[in-house]
DNA sequence: CCTGCTACCTGATGGC
DNA sequence: TGCCATCAGGTAGCAG
């Protein structure tokens, strides 16, 4: 579950199912989720700990308990799963029929919360306290809060001399975009992905600070209807590619002007832009 | 400090 | 059909 609105609409669905819940107990049903901490970490930190709240920093997902926290991180593929109570995840969890994976297991007084994540690249970890976290501490600002500024902003471009697409990916200055927020925001502001963060006009940068803005938001909407649904193992974030203007349309026509979208390789990931209109 | 590259995994898809 | 290559919405860790 990729960027920070889909992020976003978890957490704002995941927050009224386990405020105030105690932790009855923690199972790691596939131990590589929670790699490289011991195995036994998040049980010992999390069983018997209350919720206080789920909410969210960057693309992480944060339990915060009555003392320390979990986070959960989705990378690529990683969801949420629900069960109504404990029968229910020993009969359905990893089971072969009308089975669901599940690498994680919180089960709480009034359900069971998984974290499931085939590929093994997400990861579920046990805090102390937020700063013990080298990745969320480490984060930049949130590009869905208050804070994130268009003068901020520019300030941060003038600083760097990657291309902006590498620059928009960088966690610890805007965290919350990936892959195609980033070129979508891009194709929005009509600048080329490969220009240098710091060759922006000023009046460039706000453009692009509106664009991201606009695109998270966008995406969030889209994200709430319909709302997740952990319970639903198909269930999955509905539309998206209505509101994507180039992201994975490689040698379709711009949606803009004349020209066609072409696909180019940045730091290992695909971009998607239209040479004509994005300079 | 900054930047670029690789590893980490599994599954879907498309060409031959 | 099978086999192989390529691709996937992310980040940590490492070398230079």
């Amino acid at each position: 579950m990729p960027e920070l609105p889909e992020v976003e609409a978890v957490v704002r669905t995941l927050h009224p199912l386990v405020q105030g819940q105690r932790i009855r107990c923690v199972h790691v049903l596939h131990p590589i989720a929670v790699k490289p901490q011991p195995l036994s970490r998040l049980a010992d930190l999390a069983r018997n700990r209350r919720i206080q709240r789920a909410d969210r920093k960057g693309k992480y997902v944060l339990l915060r308990l009555d003392r320390g926290l979990v986070t959960l991180h989705f990378k690529l593929d990683g969801r949420l799963v629900w069960f109504s109570n404990a029968r229910e995840l020993r009969e359905r969890a990893n089971a072969q029929e009308n089975g669901v994976h599940v690498d994680v297991a919180f089960e709480l007084e009034k359900g069971v919360l998984g974290f499931s994540d085939r590929r093994h690249f997400g990861r579920v970890y046990a805090w102390d306290r937020f700063e013990d976290s080298s990745g969320l501490a480490s984060l930049g600002i949130d590009a869905l809060s208050r804070d994130f500024k268009a003068a901020r902003f520019r300030e941060m471009l003038a600083g760097s001399k990657r291309p902006l697409k590498d620059f928009l990916m960088d966690q610890t200055r805007v965290a919350g975009l990936g892959n195609i927020y980033s070129g979508e925001s891009l194709w929005h502001a009509r600048l080329d992905p490969r220009r240098r963060a710091k060759s922006l006009e000023p009046e460039e940068a706000r453009r692009l600070h509106k664009a991201i803005v606009s695109v998270l938001a966008r995406a969030l909407e889209c994200c709430l209807h319909p709302a997740p649904d952990f319970r639903d193992s198909q269930w999955w974030f509905q539309g998206l590619e209505k509101i994507l203007r180039v992201y994975g349309r490689e040698g379709e026509p711009c949606r803009r002007c004349d020209g066609t979208i072409q696909r180019i390789e940045q730091g290992g990931r695909s971009t998607y832009f239209c040479r004509r209109c994005q300079k």
